[in-house]
DNA sequence: ATATATGCGTCACGTGGCAA
DNA sequence: TTGCCACGTGACGCATATAT
């Protein structure tokens, strides 16, 4: 799989709003059954892109995404951007080539986000940022200065895991050395931050999750969906079986909890009409304000 | 060296939307 | 109603990569 096609794919669809499964298939070089496999792989990322039929139809982005294009620092911006970083995984360096040209995409709406971003950070914070992103990705061993939110100040090694943007702030995903767990740190209270010669192998998914187990201080809301059956492929996947409720007819009841973010929006539309939000009434309200938003565009 | 997994292509059949 | 277009998806086989 190259995971660059994903991400050009992306692109493609923000610059195009609408392409055939056909039209990509001859834009790449593969079948259009790949295609498939790859609008699978990305709407599991938690990109909403869905496909219409017919004459006319074709692959495409809600429309929400492409709008705000326009629209000065919206959430979409950072939800694509939180969705690559996601599927990014560490792994692909060549992910810088397509947010620069995701960059250049939303320049034209004046708003280069990409840069915004940079710039109020100074050739320090760039300078942190890169030695992070190469920490990641060769696997060694950061250590650095973190002030607590309190103002106390503490030396820490940790194994970087993952960039995280979110709410307008960078946030790094590691494995902390002396606390032995996994811990999330504010880029801006990271202090010193240097490389060490100590490279580590890759902690699994379940050791991370089991060293945060039992330990959530942040804001946590939640949400009850009811899920067709046809989504039943990403139920056991995205969703804690603890809270899985499988109905008589095939389709699901499932209640997830999350840190309060605009994200879960995103991530509700991206099962399309095969979910359908039972409570609470806010998510709920936020939905069809949303999909209203969109029809909007259709009417004129 | 052999077994297994992955990525991909081809085929076949199915679905829904739409217009003649 | 019918047929076309385009998406949906499982089955199968091939080539390459990775593990044993």
């Amino acid at each position: 799989m190259h995971i660059n096609r994903l991400f050009e794919t992306v692109y493609l669809l923000l610059d195009r709003k609408s392409i055939t499964a056909g039209e990509l298939a001859e834009h790449f070089e593969v079948s259009v059954r790949t295609i498939y496999r790859d609008i699978d792989v990305l709407s599991q990322a938690g990109i909403p892109v869905y496909m219409s039929k017919g004459k006319g139809g074709g692959i495409r982005l809600l429309d929400n995404y492409v709008l705000n294009k326009s629209i000065l620092s919206d959430s979409e911006q950072k939800e694509i951007l939180a969705a690559l970083q996601g599927l990014n995984a560490v792994h692909y360096p060549e992910v810088d080539n397509v947010i620069a040209k995701l960059g250049l995409l939303f320049n034209k709406a004046d708003y280069n986000w990409v840069d915004v971003d940079f710039s109020h950070w100074g050739e320090t914070n760039r300078q942190k940022f890169n030695m992070i992103k190469t920490a990641i990705i060769n696997r060694r061993v950061l250590a650095f200065d973190y002030s607590g939110s309190y103002g106390e100040s503490s030396n820490r090694e940790i194994e970087p895991v993952q960039l995280w943007f979110k709410d307008k702030t960078w946030y790094l995903k590691g494995f902390c050395l002396t606390r032995k767990a996994l811990r999330i740190f504010r880029l801006t209270r990271m202090k010193e931050v240097r490389l060490t010669e100590t490279t580590f192998e890759k902690r699994t998914v379940q050791e991370l999750e089991l060293s945060t187990a039992g330990e959530e201080s942040r804001k946590i809301a939640y949400f009850k969906l009811h899920l067709d059956k046809s989504v039943a492929y990403r139920v056991y996947d995205e969703f804690d079986e603890k809270y899985i409720i499988k109905n008589r007819d095939g389709s699901f009841e499932v209640t997830a909890f999350f840190p309060e973010s605009d994200w879960v929006y995103g991530y509700i539309l991206s099962f399309g009409s095969a979910a359908r939000v039972i409570e609470p009434e806010y998510i709920r309200n936020k939905i069809i304000e949303r999909l209203k938003e969109t029809m909007g565009q259709y009417e004129r």
